[in-house]
DNA sequence: TCTATATTTGAACATATGTTCAAATATTCT
DNA sequence: AGAATATTTGAACATATGTTCAAATATAGA
């Protein structure tokens, strides 16, 4: 905070009602871990994918047009932030979307890109 | 794609099936930029307060012990991806959510942190 | 046990990102 | 017009990120 600059009397008010509502930084930094990991299009796109259906990492590979090393990278990271879940069947492994907050946000995401044209 | 597994035929339809379903690259594109800029803590942390009410950019700088600089740099940002709108009083600009579907979004995301304990 | 296939992992590298600093604009008030 | 305050802007820099490549694991079947 280098440059400084005069908060009003009016605002004050506000400042401190605003600040008493505000998430704790650990939520904060959750919260948008969890955005983060939505915020880039190679994993949002496996993501959308795995809306559809349950998918083992080469077919994910396939339908995002990805190496099968980078989808495995993407994947951790869904995992660590806990969007997608996985199971061992044989040599495969099948991701899928750990819960349904995941798919009503994507729809809403979805409504809002398409209404500001 | 340097490397390649095979596809087995019963995946073959699935895979098919799901990327019929998959939104455009351009979708994609717009989506995961909507996260992205939802997905850094600081900006995270401004669309909060801005949930609460409308400020001007001092008053942000104040709330999220961010220089004024830095807050200005991440509102751009968010109004470049139609997160925020503005107006502008005297000196001062005043910014506030575009709309409601980036409040319910977070609400949603809120819910889906505090689940996981 | 040996081979083949699926997946994960770690290092390396190029690119993207967030903050700071200094300077430029914009607006109000005297 | 000139001073003061709010905001924006651009360059610079350090850090984070995403992909590739090569190598390591894991599992199934011969």
């Amino acid at each position: 905070m280098a440059e400084v600059c005069e908060v009003h009397k009016q605002h004050m008010d506000k400042i401190l009602k605003v600040k008493k509502k505000l998430p704790s930084q650990e939520i904060d930094l959750e919260v948008s871990d969890f955005f983060d990991a939505l915020g880039n299009p190679s994993r949002l796109n496996i993501v959308f994918a795995l809306m559809e259906d349950e998918l083992c990492t080469c077919d994910l590979s396939n339908i995002s047009n990805l190496s099968v090393s980078a989808v495995s990278h993407q994947l951790r990271i869904l995992k660590d932030r806990k969007i997608v879940t996985y199971r061992k069947d044989g040599k495969n492994v099948f991701y899928r979307l750990s819960d349904n907050h995941i798919k009503d946000i994507l729809k809403i995401a979805l409504e809002h890109i398409k209404e500001d044209h």
